[in-house]
DNA sequence: AATTAAATTTAGACAAATCTAAAAATTATT
DNA sequence: AATAATTTTTAGATTTGTCTAAATTTAATT
């Protein structure tokens, strides 16, 4: 079956949503994608009728299997243009996000597959998401905030908690990117900022939010 | 401004039957566009409005400037994607069109500048159609039909009439593609079909269908 | 010039996706 | 448990793009 970019938008909203909350709500929904819960209700009642969610109203709502596979089809796309567009295109990090919104309703599954090929089967997208392959499958994160990284162990960045530019422009500006290998040599309890080191360069200090905002996966 | 695709397939295909003939009629749109005449009108007074077509009920209808401008940069688009797609990703001739169908309404403008710079800037698409450059200027193609050469001079390969996938099959059974060079030596009255003759391959006899479906270009 | 045929436009309807305002159901608070 | 606050759903409109059937205009034929 087909679906409309409105339909895609909303089976990836629920996919996201339902990630970190324990129950997805119509004006969490609403929310997420600028628009008025009486939408929301609408478009459930839409997508209940394709079975791609359960739904009974006024009690909530979450994707069937079939919806998290559809899921899983657009988030491939949308992270593997990612991949495309920082990779071949050199776009900024902040800058993909965007641009792959459009992209990824474009559902030639023949297209995907090629391009997954010809990008060489990259396993994450340029914020260190893991891409779901041609059967939907994915890496579950082993990554943990840099904030919970233990003292003195050597880690490597996999991931960031937010795509912003001022967040790029930040991590530009400490050198640190996907894949920088790091480790912290001391928090600081009044405001639990962290003194990290990486390689042989000099020890600096990060903020809390940020060390927050970085995604750390323990030396394989 | 930014317009839908429904108002893009339009603007593209008005400017395509603008190419070949004299005057476009409703009927010849909403034929070309699978649709019916009376969605047609209902478009050209949606266009009018936005300025993109020159309408008078009744008296016909063509691009204005400002709307041959936004129909280059969707053909622009198109022709990326399609040479991005044969280049790059290694499709058929024949399967490109379909996907850059969609691609081609993805409207970022640095997307696609980048796209084009990634691609070495290429001038025509697989077909042979040359490509808008970032200001809209594109080369005006010198081909002609193939039935049209004269006898024992080279041309080169320069561009097909259609795109189809019989085409396609029938040139790479006789193994013709673009940028092959040829010589007509013989042409025969009965049915004017053509014998040709690629280097020092042995000459073979190509139908008068074929002939006209390929575009060449006198030897440089 | 009148009639017929063909092309084009209008009138009115419909599906998709959205909205506002009001009603209904659920949840929280007294 | 009753009342208030919040959330969710319905009712009814609106916009975009499409359609069919009928009306209008233009073009072709007698
Ligand atoms: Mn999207
Ligand atoms: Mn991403
Ligand atoms: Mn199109
Ligand atoms: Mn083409």
């Amino acid at each position: 079956m087909n679906f409309s970019v409105a339909e895609e938008n909303y089976i990836k909203a629920i996919w996201h949503l339902q990630r970190y909350n324990d129950d997805v709500t119509t004006n969490l929904l609403a929310n997420q994608l600028n628009t008025r819960p009486a939408s929301v209700t609408d478009m459930l009642k839409k997508l209940k009728a394709k079975k791609l969610v359960h739904y009974e109203k006024y009690h909530g709502f979450s994707l069937t299997s079939e919806g998290k596979k559809i899921a899983l089809g657009i988030i491939r796309r949308h992270r593997l243009w990612e991949f495309f567009l920082a990779e071949k295109l050199k776009f900024d990090w902040d800058e993909v996000h965007d641009i792959a919104e459009d992209l990824e309703h474009v559902s030639s599954k023949k297209l995907i597959d090629k391009l997954d090929e010809y990008l060489g089967f990259p396993k994450v997208d340029p914020h260190g998401d893991p891409i779901p392959d041609n059967q939907g499958k994915m890496e579950t994160s082993s990554a943990i905030g840099l904030d919970e990284l233990e003292i003195n162990k050597v880690a490597e960045v996999s991931g960031v908690g937010n795509q912003s530019s001022e967040l790029l422009e930040l991590l530009k500006h400490k050198n640190i990117r996907i894949g920088t290998k790091l480790e912290v040599k001391k928090r600081f309890e009044f405001d639990q900022s962290l003194e990290i080191k990486i390689r042989n360069l000099p020890a600096f200090t990060i903020s809390e939010q940020l060390a927050k905002n970085l995604l750390v996966k323990y030396g394989k």
